[in-house]
DNA sequence: GTGGTCTAGACCACC
DNA sequence: GTGGTCTAGACCACC
């Protein structure tokens, strides 16, 4: 099911927020392929968001392939497991460059990262 | 010397990735205790925004603490390196579980990702 | 036999995809002069549209005299040899132009036009 | 300098039309490489249309890569020559064998075609 | 009911 | 002035 923290205070927008979380929620398979989403306008109302914000954020999903949108019937989750799979594993690698990026920016050592993470790790 | 990756189109405003920057450059060490900053006038024609916009960065990072003004001989950098220490820890421990979340959200296990980082941190 | 791709996301109306399609079918001599249609019911089941879609496409070919509809006996192709032929002419001949006036105001040049269509020529 | 011919009665959005007849204008050459695109409002003005309309136009040719944006500058054409001769090539190619299969489709023979071709080329 | 297009008009950040 | 986001609400085609 879809759940959002949709923050209007942000300065990312509002449909970009919405768009992210459904992207989230199809890589995690959260969403499988085939699944339906919610209408424009049903999702409209859950989110308090006009229906043109919720259009926007479908168009925009399915111009990257995310979803698949037809006439009088909505939208549907169009995605291979495999090709997510990569996707995700692309992303994460990223996330931690830049994390890495930044924590040697600032002047850690790798020594100091990976003490860090072995305490955060296994805390969890 | 300051360094910037200014995105025009980011949603974050503009004044707070320049702050960022700044603070970035301020914690990494790289602007030390009373290192002089450029004037609000030149920093504006390097980074080619309005001199309002550098004057609300300079204007908040002194609120905050980081740098110091006065008339007529500009702002100068303004840090003890043992508050800098414990400020950089917490930022970086925040950091980190961020993405463990945004990786276990993913359905990443804790084995995947202690392979991935191993992985990643050894070719640095 | 009927072939069709309709596209439901096209911006021309499905009924005029039908329309058009079957009418090149009749032009192509691929329906020919007292030949059966298939009833409205049967090709809305076939192309998955409504049975009231159909019935406007069936409607505006008889009205334009391409087909004849009887009580109880369905369509059926209704059309002369000679008035076809010339219509196929002229189509083909707008067509054409059409073609020439893009090319020409892409900038190619005659002898450009003439090249491309020499070698798309002799592979078919 | 835009011309366009805006026909609102055409079951093609008038988005897609003002779209196209600016991708065109690029590819002929008519708008080149760095020029100045009018600014949202000053185009909806002069076209009659929404700003909303027209930025919906803006931002699709820039997601297809035909110009760009910045804040309070407006957009300008981006494209390089060579690449937008591979392109026009490959579009008229495309018309061509479109035309040719409709051709071909309605009975005429290759003999057929390149009489008409001849004909029609050198009323020109 | 579904999505797609379009208008009118507001408010924002940045120049 | 520039573009970007968002709302409210209309009308369309197709189901």
């Amino acid at each position: 099911m879809l759940k959002f923290n949709i923050d209007a205070a942000s300065p990312v927008p509002v449909y970009q927020q919405v768009k992210q979380a459904i992207t989230l929620d199809i890589m995690a398979n959260r969403l499988k392929d085939g699944d339906q989403l919610p209408s424009i306008r049903t999702l409209a109302r859950i989110l308090k968001l006009n229906p043109n914000t919720v259009a926007k954020v479908y168009y925009s999903l399915e111009q990257e392939g995310y979803i698949e949108g037809r006439r009088g019937s909505g939208y549907q989750v169009k995605c291979q497991k495999g090709k997510m799979d990569n996707l995700k594993l692309s992303i994460i690698e990223h996330e931690f460059k830049a994390f890495l990026e930044k924590a040697f920016s600032l002047g850690f050592t790798k020594e100091d990262i990976e003490k860090l993470m072995r305490r955060l790790l296994t805390n969890e």
